[in-house]
DNA sequence: CGACCATTTGATATGGATCAAGCGATGTGG
DNA sequence: CCACATCGCTTGATCCATATCAAATGGTCG
């Protein structure tokens, strides 16, 4: 899992750009937040980091870029689980193996921590344990958020989705969106057409403005609020 | 939040078929799987175990009955966040107060541990992080499967529920739903209405058969997996 | 420039929500 | 014990939000 080769195989091949490419070994660099030493690597948009079912024995920490987790059901559907960004944590696992697949979402650089047993805590020196508890938390909290947002009509899962990017991505005052707008539907359970019928309502509302289909200035972040919920 | 006092404090007193009845610290028991001391508690049907901000520091493990997880939105929308039967522990949060209320589905008796600080995974004992953890990586996946119920149709959702059902509500060979059609209707992300539809649609196939409202026989699990996804 | 891809916009269809009524079980007071 | 209110569930009729199908627009790269 940490050299090009292995990223090649396991799950499926998809919407690759480009080819993937060997990731080099080219720095180490120790890892206070999880006690852990990464090997750094890069990889380019949509490649695949490890697919559903892989062995979940490393954690990875975004750098530069960012990276969706999802599953594809049997009829093609894709759902996305998650959105990490640089200094998001992502891999930690609820078994051996991982329930999900993990792809750049563009291109993408990251650091790779080889975990033994990530399923016995004893294993884990003390801040190691902390690191991973609290790791392990706001995945749960992103999760119970997601299921939240889910139950709520288009309106207010895309407001939300928006705020929540502003909050994290840590751009400036205008959101850079990295993903596709099929990335976001798939996201948020609504198709592409709705999401972007919804931003150009928001545009319209002067809630938002779209400088270009990626990058979004939030005008008015009280009326996303308003509307997220 | 162990005493009947406590109980009645906090979140809205919302739907109490009955009043709330004092719960008495009966019995004491040694509880292995979080290496706590319970104190036992029983509860009426709908009554309030703790709201949404209580302070977040015992956990719960459910002994006969079934408890429900919830937020309620402004708009006075409900939604359901998981149910938790005899066997399971519940109360486990990501931060220092419940992101969510519990209450009683049904009557319930249940164990309450004290904990003095669920975030520092350092004060535990072994098996006691051992476990906690495996909770936490419980509550992860379940939450995790619930978005992923949530982005299904009406069909796909009462399917994958009612399977879930059947797996963990140990009961023979008819499901036995302690929860009203409001409750999973909330769970759905759907109303009564659909979810009532779904079944009696079941049961034209034949995948189910409705023994009274509330007991529903599987007749054809394979049917109803292959509605699920 | 032309091919390609992502995004937006438009027209129509449909699944689930909403509104409304009926029905069966349970409980209560006369 | 019955008449009656209540509650949870089901069923029916209609409406609306979002999906689906289709086409136009715009940006990027060779």
């Amino acid at each position: 899992m940490l050299d090009g080769s292995a990223l090649q195989h396991g799950g499926a091949e998809l919407r690759l750009g480009r080819t993937v490419r060997t990731a080099l070994p080219i720095d180490r660099a120790s890892n206070r937040s999880a006690n852990l030493v990464g090997t750094s690597m890069s990889l380019p948009r949509n490649a695949l980091i490890y697919g559903e079912n892989d062995p979940a024995d490393h954690l990875y920490k975004v750098v530069r870029g960012a990276v969706r987790t999802c599953k594809v059901l049997i009829d093609g559907r894709r759902q996305v689980d998650a959105f990490y960004f640089s200094g998001d944590t992502f891999g930690l696992e609820t078994g051996y193996r991982h329930g999900f697949s993990a792809e750049a979402v563009a291109d993408v650089k990251m650091l790779a921590m080889k975990r033994k047993d990530l399923a016995c805590p004893a294993e884990w020196g003390r801040e190691g344990a902390d690191d991973l508890w609290a790791l392990m938390a706001q995945e749960l909290k992103r999760a119970q958020d997601h299921a939240l947002l889910l139950c709520k009509n288009a309106q207010e899962r895309v407001a939300g989705f928006l705020l929540d990017m502003a909050e994290r991505a840590h751009s400036g005052p205008e959101v850079d969106l990295p993903m596709s707008r099929q990335d976001i539907a798939d996201y948020l359970g609504l198709t592409i057409e709705t999401v972007s019928r919804v931003l150009t309502q928001f545009e319209n509302r002067s809630a938002i403005a779209l400088t270009t289909s990626r990058r979004i200035a939030l005008r008015s972040p009280t009326a996303l609020k308003r509307m997220s919920v």
